[in-house]
DNA sequence: TTTT
DNA sequence: TTTT
């Protein structure tokens, strides 16, 4: 058992990139506002990078925007790896493996909440390398 | 919404400090396998960082040992810290709500796996030095 | 661990009442989505029966109405009564221990979508006798 | 999103059936104890159905044995039927996505506690008819 | 680096 | 009995 749900909104445009045996891989950060903690100051969010692999990638890039509202829910990975000064590091990330949008940006007026799409990705499994 | 259930096995003893206030931190990494990635080589489980305070912290301290199987129920919280080279980094970590103890280290033969014990946390909100 | 996490919209408006503690208690049904199940004919949701105590019974009467589409963080329970014939009965239903708001009803158009409020409930324990 | 997660034992050896297309359906009560409710007195569980399908069910017949302890991850669905009587109830259950198996019944004593077996299920969706 |  |  190793699952993650989190609501927020993206930090940023989703990126889409391909390994070299031509996967598509999405990732951004997820802005997950804290209740309670931290005020409304500045340091009132985790955030979260997000991982989405293939089909779940491409829905990502073709329909999330930066600000907008999604359900994620995933499992949580530690990836490591040696940094430039060649110290072994350790980033935490969590792979989607379906995404609710629970808001569509740029919608009409007229349809604005209205909208429910599921997106389900393939579970793929860790390791795979990222290609960044 | 930010919810994290993870079943794993701790990969050492917790520590278990305190603030300057005076509230406990329990502290350990919790070995969750990976079902179906990487085979059955080194690398097949996700090391993830725990924390727990006060009260639960404490149950921790007295009661888990290296090995454990638990449930952690909690929320993933990023950290962000100055690294001793003066560059920022970030922290994942799960800061635990709950442990339900799935096992007992040391039972005897008889009570085997009959154990079900849970821990409450109240949910300490982040940013709170952790003093390691 | 008894989780149960939902996306769903109120299929009527919240009834509050009182217990004869004066404990107030909301229920409400939660129309849950099936995506992939029964197409888009008539059996394509489930109908939840959900109930909130106390101060989170409250929020919910002032807050919620039909329609709206809402997440229940809580906890499936399971309850038995006597029915009118005398035969025992059992009934499923989600105490909430949270609820977020994922749009606001009568928001004007300026701000749909915006809203974030979350509500924490005490964690009220079963066999409370529910007045209806 | 429809979540439910559970740890319980199982309240009676699970029962394998077949539907008229030859899928395989397992089912069983599902024990979650109550903590913080009721006492240790008689009313401190919930008595929870579960459903399984396919390589799932089969897995489940194989494997499980009253008084096991597992983790149900699935989702909870309201299905409608009627009653003898002429009248319509309904009825919840969960249908597992995957369970996990937390114990094994019979295990020699020196490998107690040290197994991790997740059984992984399609996901089949409802209303098809279950056969009982 | 960050969302609302 | 039901939501969008």
């Amino acid at each position: 058992m190793n699952k993650v749900i989190l609501v927020g909104r993206l930090a940023q445009d989703p990126e889409v990139r391909y390994t070299q045996s031509g996967k598509a891989v999405a990732s951004f950060t997820l802005a997950v506002n804290r209740f309670g903690g931290g005020g409304q100051g500045q340091n009132n969010a985790d955030f979260v990078p997000i991982v989405a692999w293939e089909k779940l990638a491409e829905t990502c890039g073709n329909n999330l925007t930066k600000g907008q509202r999604v359900l994620v829910d995933g499992r949580l990975q530690i990836r490591s790896y040696e940094a430039n000064d060649g110290t072994k590091r350790r980033v935490a990330e969590v792979v989607a493996q379906s995404i609710e949008f629970l808001e569509r940006k740029q919608a009409s007026a007229s349809d604005a909440g209205n909208i429910d799409i599921n997106s389900f990705g393939k579970d793929v499994f860790p390791d795979e390398e990222i290609p960044f």
